[in-house]
RNA sequence: GGAGGAGUGGCCGAGUGGUCGAAGGCAGCGGUCUUGAAAACCGCCGAGCGCAAGCUCCGGGGGUUCGAAUCCCUCCUCCUCCGCCA
């Protein structure tokens, strides 16, 4: 949730923010008006109750003061309904409100207008036309597309033999990686709330981007119990904590976490439908962090560089880019995306995106720290990073690890969790 | 899935319609004492909104009442037993 002294900066995202803001203004100053008003009211009800707890409930008193407070309490309320309403539509708002991107974020519409922080290695050479990996993996028979869309239709892939080892290799590479420099390992329900959803920042707003369960409704039925395959860990992970105040000295906590990803990719359909990079169903290893507000941009960098430590003790060649204004997320304040090198493609693809969302998800989610014993609590900051999606790793293990007679390398850093395997031929 | 029981502040726990944001204990913080520590004693000690006065919060939501932690409905969660099960 965006902090309200912040609403001046989050105009730097332009667009629309503007008149969002206006609105938003508009209602909470009705609100504040409305709330003002019902306090005086419940203050004028609880100084005659507690009179009214002194008379006699027999004397004429009594049955005078109740019937006027009769009327008080109508009156409160309806105050009460009104302000409910209010409230509702003026978080609503709130809720739908992005976040402000810190003062260092480049300002820019698209893409287009990001910044490239730095470049990691040599673009590989080839003696060869490099493939792509759709067509390299198919042709190792490791790589089912036809077997995903018959079991679970389009955009659901079937790994087999050594990308279904490479996978589960991954995994563990990654997790003993980051566990090795600090961060505690969870693994997470692959399943949450929306109160969860709602902390992180994907609802209300992204809704149309999530799988929600289908189960049996009765005329109680509450949303809140709505229950939603996660699209990324950083929801369960940050939710470890939600509604939770850490204490002095406690920060900063830094976890990492596997778990599948699920997302709709609505609105997606005609784009990236070829191989492994957009899928509705894909693996990948989340960084979080809680950390104290002064120090959250010191972590961020750390955050990217424990992300890069993957490609590069992998030697995959890739750049880190500085996300501007217009292509950060919804709930960052400043991103950096790691673009890895796909040859068989020409091009660079994101495969790690890292954020620093300050307070944003904190103030959400209720997650807060004392700085000192006896302090008021305050939102933490949180960060995230993937380190990184799995099957984007192997898509560019394999295009950039492949070999002329279509085999591939096995990176030398991944041999002991794919049982000693140097080199992925056709089996 | 069925049958019972229970959800109160960081933790334990009292409170069953009124002066209760809530006794008491533990933990924590400050102090006295002590060379220091422990013990003992004294004080402080939940969160949110609001400039403030003040208001709100006793698992969530709704209802009854002049007034709800307390009564009613509903949902959620936990515990015990039975059933089923990787």
């Amino acid at each position: 949730m965006l902090d309200p002294a912040r609403m001046d900066d989050v105009l730097r995202r332009g667009g629309d923010v503007g008149a969002a803001v206006a609105a938003w203004r508009a209602l909470d100053e009705t609100r504040r008006r409305l709330q003002g008003q019902l306090d005086g009211h419940r203050a004028a009800r609880n100084a005659a109750n507690e009179r009214m707890s002194k008379l006699d409930k027999k004397s004429p008193e009594f049955a005078s003061a109740r019937d006027e407070l009769k009327a008080l309490s109508t009156k409160i309320k309806e105050g009460e309904a009104t302000l409910a309403t209010i409230e509702a539509e003026s978080s609503q708002k709130l809720l739908l409100l992005p976040n402000a991107p810190d003062a260092s974020v480049p300002v820019g519409a698209d893409e287009s207008a990001n910044t490239v922080l730095h470049v990691w290695g040599d673009k590989p050479t080839y003696d060869f036309q490099p493939q792509a990996h759709w067509d390299l993996g198919e042709a190792l028979g490791i790589l089912d597309f036809e077997a995903g869309v018959r079991i679970a239709g389009a955009r659901f892939t079937v790994l087999r033999g050594a990308a279904s080892k490479l996978t589960r290799g991954l995994i563990n590479f990654m997790i003993d990686l980051h566990v090795g420099v600090g961060y505690d390992e969870v693994w997470p329900p692959a399943i949450v709330r929306r109160a969860s959803l709602r902390g992180t920042g994907q609802l209300p707003k992204f809704e149309h981007d999530l799988f929600r369960l289908a189960l049996p409704e009765g005329p109680d039925h509450d949303p809140d119990n709505d229950l939603f395959l996660s699209p990324t860990a950083e929801v369960q992970v940050t939710n470890l904590y939600a509604d939770h105040i850490f204490e002095a000295g406690e920060l900063p906590r830094s976890f990492c976490a596997y778990a599948p990803c699920f997302r709709a990719e609505a609105g997606a359909s005609g784009s990236d439908t070829r191989g492994l990079i957009r899928q509705h169903q894909f693996d990948k290893v989340e960084l979080v962090k809680f950390v104290a507000p002064e120090t959250s941009y010191a972590e961020l960098e750390k955050l990217r560089e424990d992300a890069e430590r993957v490609l590069q003790t992998l030697g995959l060649h890739y750049r880190t880019v500085t996300l501007c204004t217009g292509d950060i997320s919804f709930t960052s304040a400043k991103t950096y995306d790691l673009e890895v090198w796909l040859p068989g493609q020409d091009r660079f693809r994101e495969i790690s995106s890292v954020s620093n969302f300050e307070a944003f998800q904190a103030r959400r989610a209720k997650i807060r720290y004392r700085a000192a014993t006896g302090d008021k609590p305050r939102a933490v900051h949180t960060l995230n990073g993937s380190g990184i999606a799995i099957g984007r790793t192997i898509v560019a293990i394999l295009e950039q690890y492949q070999q002329a007679d279509g085999s591939v390398v096995v990176p030398a850093a991944l041999r002991p969790y794919v049982g000693g395997l140097e080199r992925i031929v056709r089996s």
